[in-house]
DNA sequence: CTTGTTGGGTAGTGGCACTATCTATGTTAG
DNA sequence: CTAACATAGATAGTGCCACTACCCAACAAG
């Protein structure tokens, strides 16, 4: 398939596949002549995943290109991969840690809960600096509050690997958690908002 | 106060904050004469929580207006309130209802539920659009994995109505309920990467 | 041979979130 | 009283980002 044939079935204007390609969120296609590549069905695909990534999700084209990289490279834990995301770069050599604000109540929860999870996973200083955020806008989360949310996650996370399970390949894996992971989302924060409404109305019937 | 001491108490720089003025997203202070104003501790709250919406969660300029205002007029519901930061506009009225993707599974999966919600709350829409994303990915959600997430976005809108039900002012539980509600989006979600880490480590024990 | 498409490159666009500057007006310290 | 400084309000400018438009030489198809 040449780059029009992309362009119509994928919905995304040819200066913008270009422009993907230049930015290196998508393959090239296989050269056949000077000016003629050839693009097949991964290449859909890929461009699909991009253009959810960026549109739906709302990652930029950086975010989007270093999370893809982290993917291609499958020997980057799946931790590391999905938390590129949480708007963290992937371990930067040499350079300060950077002042995590409440990062002693993030390892005591952690603790508390017998979680296994990395000492520099990025969800670790998103979540630190949330709640600090959250403290300074006098509303802190208490301890309780938090442990119940923990346990809901877990919950959460127990569905997400059931459903990532199913795959032998790692690379497929890879992209498989990416997806589920990062689309599900707004699936999530979506429900979270329908069970509120839900919720409150019950409470005040 | 002068705008001077907001601007340092809040670490926000004076033509940033004149801004916001500009863009109503901040109440002007009272006038005391043609080139001073005053400033009280309200306009402090109200700025950090600006600079939480905008700097933590990502919220544009113009979502924030947007919540903003329908908190301050808290007769509109507070699903509506809260549904403006999916991406939704306040009920425009005649204006075609615009061709929802998967609304009939949404339908059906909130009916199947029980749950009673508006039939325009905007988390619909974005659910539905969501769904039908990741199913042109190739990545459809079962309805089992969608029930199971939605069994436990319950139990986290049932700690967030807990969390806020201690509040008797409308106007004051309006905000309260803006920021449980969005500044806890960022929690949630590093919540659950680290409970993905975790889950993931132990099953591969 | 003519008409149209492609790859590749460069430059331009529009939106956004600030940021800098200017002016007329005030305030304050000495 | 005056000189140094701060402020409100307005306007213009900046830097970044995600495209988008255009151009050209090299092909392809009828």
């Amino acid at each position: 398939m040449r780059i029009s044939e992309l362009s119509r079935r994928s919905e995304v204007p040819i200066a913008t596949i270009k422009y993907y390609l230049r930015e290196g969120l998508l393959a090239p296609g296989r050269p056949v002549t000077a000016t003629q590549a050839e693009y097949g069905e991964t290449h859909l695909r890929r461009l699909r995943l991009v253009r959810a990534l960026i549109g739906v999700r709302g990652l930029s084209v950086s975010e989007t290109r270093a999370v893809l990289g982290a993917v291609a490279e499958h020997r980057a834990e799946r931790h590391q991969v999905l938390g590129l995301v949480m708007g963290a770069r992937p371990v930067d050599e040499d350079e300060e840690p950077a002042p995590v604000p409440a990062a002693a109540e993030v390892d005591a929860l952690i603790a508390e809960l017998g979680w296994e999870v990395s000492e520099h996973a990025p969800a670790r200083a998103a979540l630190g600096a949330t709640l600090e955020s959250l403290r300074s806008l006098g509303e802190p989360v208490d301890r309780e509050s938090l442990l119940r949310y923990a346990d809901l996650a877990g919950r959460i996370a127990a569905v997400d690997l059931d459903r990532i399970a199913g795959t032998a390949d790692p690379l497929e894996q890879a992209e498989r958690a990416l997806v589920l992971t990062v689309m599900m989302e707004p699936v999530l924060l979506a429900l979270r908002r329908l069970a509120q409404e839900n919720e409150s109305a019950k409470r005040n019937a």
